[in-house]
RNA sequence: GGUGGGUUGGCCGAGAGGCGAGGCAACGGACUGCAAAUCCGUCUACACGGGUUCAAAUCCCGUACCCACCUCCA
């Protein structure tokens, strides 16, 4: 079976048929670093992850390229409101950024370009465009370079409008612009309102560049005129994706093959960015459940369904989960199988059917318990497959990348030497068939946060 | 006005013509000194009105409501 995927370009689910065999090259709009991130932020974050660690899985090499936008008109707008430099917020939004996503396990990309680091190659996709007749300086002496939207006829194919159906930008400033729909590939320096930091030379004076045109100019310089899958949340299908298949086939670029947009997550039905208390940032989530925990609610919902954040869900997501690290405890430190079920690798073929997936894992997890608890040993093999299946989910517990979160190693053995005395202690009452002193003991332990089971190996503790 | 998506059991959340995804909660049973954990079982849902079909949550027509995008957005 080979991985379907579903193309919002033609609305198709169709097999996916990399440019070279064996290889994927993948082009993710990342953040503008411009504030904290939160949890819809790391959703297209972490449904990229799990394309990227499926299709690594399935043998393929792949090319992933997310990048950063390090410069736009928000993040000199709330640098100046804050009285910092522009490039010191997106420096640390940048770092915020990083460590949100590493709390949940998502992997570094193979490189993330920023693009203030390429102007140079916005320059001369520009210039490509200006040389082919569909990009033009402004007549109004801004410094201002516009992508000339009538001079391409298929401009809107990939969301399927038309040109005269677009709603003109009533509030946009039309400055020098022959038809209200052109977008900036570049924006002259306003000398008076921005930084002077905020300028790089160019052919058409000193400015910075338009949005859309580093995502155009990246994807071409480290994937190639053409590559196979570009990604992003579904608000960016139009206008930012729409414009950057306009300019890179403009210029002769052929490239996306596949289009992949994931839903959003709301809060009481509004965008998070309108709704947003603190509440949603990373950290703060991070307070009430652990990395794995939250990375779990995202993998557990299809990457194209919108999702209802609530922290009701988020918990019980959290337990779900926590039964399936329960069965890995229980059987004991395992190895990775080398293959997933068929089950699963079929859901996950089935245009990343991470929920059927999940439920595959389910699966395997009652069977390991019901072999585990009529001591047969094919809980072993259950469990090396369940470890694989979470693997690719990034999901697995024992992956060195979780360690250090969540847990404090010697913290966890100064506990376990105090409560295992206690926990001594009972067994002799328990023994001695003193129930009233046994349960006392187990309260004490209980109100200081401890749960304590009983298993046949012994009293086990957790927090 | 244009474009795209949605409405599923107590809750979250899959599925896309027949065969009950999965989880959480609840209830019953097994196990346990009692628990916990685990296992077995129960709860048979698809916005509404028509239609097609041997068969519809799934296809068609209509209606209602919700959400997103239309040049700041993950």
């Amino acid at each position: 079976m080979t991985l379907r995927l579903h193309d919002t370009a033609t609305r198709e689910t169709r097999d996916f048929v990399p440019l070279t065999p064996g290889r994927a090259g993948i082009y993710v709009c990342g953040l503008t670093v411009q504030s904290e991130p939160h949890v819809g932020h790391v959703r297209s974050a972490v449904n990229f992850d799990v394309l990227r660690r499926w299709l690594t899985a399935t043998g393929h090499e792949v090319d992933f390229i997310r990048n950063v936008t390090d410069i736009d008109d928000k993040i000199l707008a709330k640098s100046a409101e804050q009285g910092v430099h522009w490039y010191a917020l997106a420096a640390a939004m940048k770092r915020e950024l990083d460590a949100a996503l590493a709390s949940i396990n998502v992997l570094p990309p193979t490189y993330e370009p920023g693009a203030t680091g390429h102007v140079p190659e916005i320059v001369e996709l520009i210039e490509q465009l200006v040389a082919r007749g569909h990009a033009y300086a402004a007549e109004d002496g801004s410094g201002d370079v516009y992508f000339d939207v009538r001079s391409w006829p298929s401009y809107g194919e990939l969301t399927r409008q038309r040109v005269e159906d677009m709603e003109p930008a009533g509030d946009a400033d039309p400055r020098g612009k022959r038809d209200p729909r052109d977008f900036a590939l570049w924006k002259g320096h306003k000398s008076e309102t921005e930084p002077a930091t905020a300028a790089w030379p160019s052919p058409w004076g000193p400015g910075r560049p338009g949005w859309h045109i580093e995502c155009s100019a990246m994807a071409g310089k480290y994937l190639g005129p053409a590559f196979d899958i570009h990604g992003g949340g579904v608000d960016l299908r139009f206008p930012h994706h729409e414009n950057e298949q306009a300019q890179s086939r403009a210029a002769g670029r052929p490239f996306a093959s596949y289009w992949l947009h994931n839903a959003w997550i709301t809060t009481a039905g509004e965008k998070m960015s309108k709704s947003l208390g603190n509440s949603m940032l990373i950290p703060s989530v991070l307070e009430r459940v652990r990395g794995i925990e939250l990375r779990y609610y995202i993998v557990a919902a299809h990457y194209r369904s919108h999702v209802e954040f609530s922290f009701e869900a988020l918990e019980e997501a959290a337990k779900a989960f926590r039964r399936i690290e329960d069965f890995l405890d229980r059987a004991g430190v395992s190895a990775v199988a080398s293959e997933v079920p068929a089950a699963f690798a079929a859901a996950m073929d089935d245009d990343l059917g991470t929920p059927a997936a999940v439920a595959v894992v389910h699966d395997l997890v009652r069977q390991g318990n019901s072999a585990l608890s009529t001591g047969d040993s094919a809980a072993a093999g259950i469990a090396a497959q369940v470890r694989a299946m979470l693997g690719v989910l990034g999901l697995d517990p024992a992956d060195p990348a979780w360690a250090g979160r969540g847990s404090d190693d010697r913290l966890t053995e100064v506990v376990d030497a105090l409560v295992r005395g206690l926990l001594e202690e009972r067994t002799a009452a328990r023994e001695a068939k003193d129930w009233v002193r046994a349960d006392a003991i187990r309260d004490r332990i209980k109100a200081a946060g401890v749960e304590v089971e009983d298993t046949p190996a012994g009293p086990k503790w957790s927090v």
